[in-house]
DNA sequence: GACTAGGAATCTA
DNA sequence: TAGATTCCTAGTC
């Protein structure tokens, strides 16, 4: 799940070719970790909103292209958190850092008539897209609530809130959305935002924007991958771990495998864990006190156990498979 | 202080 | 009703 449709990624390479002055807005939110690191591959890019709401995801994301390729012709990362990064993160794919210096510094042409940084760019698009739409499937994933906001229950709009707020360190603004649902928030108009949220206002609905732009110009990705968070049925604690275990990108300095054959795993932060717990579920007041709580549940169960050698913070799936 | 372990009552889907 | 949450005491690191 999360591939990008041939609808996103295939947008022609001049659609890349923006007024200088297009403002970036990538809707994510990634701090560059190194190999080795406990931290999450992210790249911590300043959010700027869309130039126009009508924008649709793939002309918002294609603007960071544009950027890209207008620098140096060097397919190097830019941003805030690029300039940051210190190690390769440990996951290349995650990563579209592309040469496409390509010997003389010559046009070479590509399969299907396209030159090679034509083509290394529909490349590197696809890959951005993909990430996006990952980003939102995690999120639709965790906070059990479905791709396309119009579809939010007022409960959903504030899982959504205290996700967005969490992740891109907005301040809280729950209170004021409150009793709002998902096609009346998606009716709301940017300044509509700010005058709830002055603070963090522009940039929440400039996210809105993008999971409105992803769900309508991608409806089916979020049917490629069913499981249970999505199937409508409640979710364990020991599956919402795995699924954290799953995202090591996202969620690699909360959670990480130390064994994943063995199924051990290692909570790093045990307090952001409970607190992604907490929002999944609504247990606004959930803490690693009450989640090892449950997690020791799962001893009697045979789910969950301490590995032989126990270490604080350190459990190991019975059934790693 | 943070974590571990487990009993018990309560809540919730 | 099962699973999770909440609160608690006691012990370990």
């Amino acid at each position: 799940m999360g591939s990008a449709s041939p609808g996103l990624s295939g947008v022609p390479p001049s659609r890349l070719l923006l007024p200088p002055d297009t403002v970036l807005w990538t809707g994510l939110e990634k701090v560059a970790v190194g190999a080795g690191a406990t931290g999450p591959e992210r790249w911590d890019w300043s959010p700027s909103p869309p130039a126009t709401p009508e924008q649709g995801l793939s002309t918002v994301y294609l603007s960071y292209f544009d950027m890209l390729y207008s620098e140096d012709s060097s397919w190097v990362a830019k941003g805030p958190g690029a300039s940051t990064r210190e190690e390769p993160p440990d996951e290349p794919e995650q990563c579209p850092v592309i040469d496409s210096q390509a010997p003389g510094g010559s046009l070479d042409l590509a399969p299907g008539g396209l030159t090679l940084e034509e083509h290394s760019l529909e490349q590197v698009q696809s890959m951005v897209v993909g990430e996006v739409l990952k980003d939102i499937e995690t999120a639709c994933k965790l906070l059990n609530i479905t791709a396309d906001p119009v579809d939010w229950s007022p409960g959903n709009v504030q899982k959504w809130l205290l996700w967005t707020e969490h992740q891109y360190r907005l301040p809280s603004v729950g209170k004021a959305f409150q009793e709002l649902g998902g096609k009346e928030l998606c009716a709301m108009s940017e300044e509509q935002f700010r005058q709830r949220s002055p603070l963090g206002g522009d940039v929440l609905h400039a996210h809105l924007d993008i999971w409105k732009s992803a769900s309508t110009s991608e409806e089916s990705w979020t049917d490629s991958e069913v499981d249970s968070s999505c199937s409508g049925q409640p979710i364990h604690l020991w599956q919402f771990l795995k699924e954290l275990l799953l995202k090591p990108h996202s969620y690699g300095r909360f959670i990480r495998w130390l064994n994943k054959e063995k199924g051990i795993f290692k909570i790093e932060d045990s307090a952001q864990v409970a607190r992604l717990w907490g929002i999944r579920k609504n247990r606004p007041a959930m803490n690693y006190d009450k989640l090892s709580r449950s997690i020791r549940q799962y001893y009697k169960k045979g789910i969950i156990r301490k590995p032989d050698i126990s270490q604080r913070l350190v459990y190991q799936f019975v059934h790693p498979i």
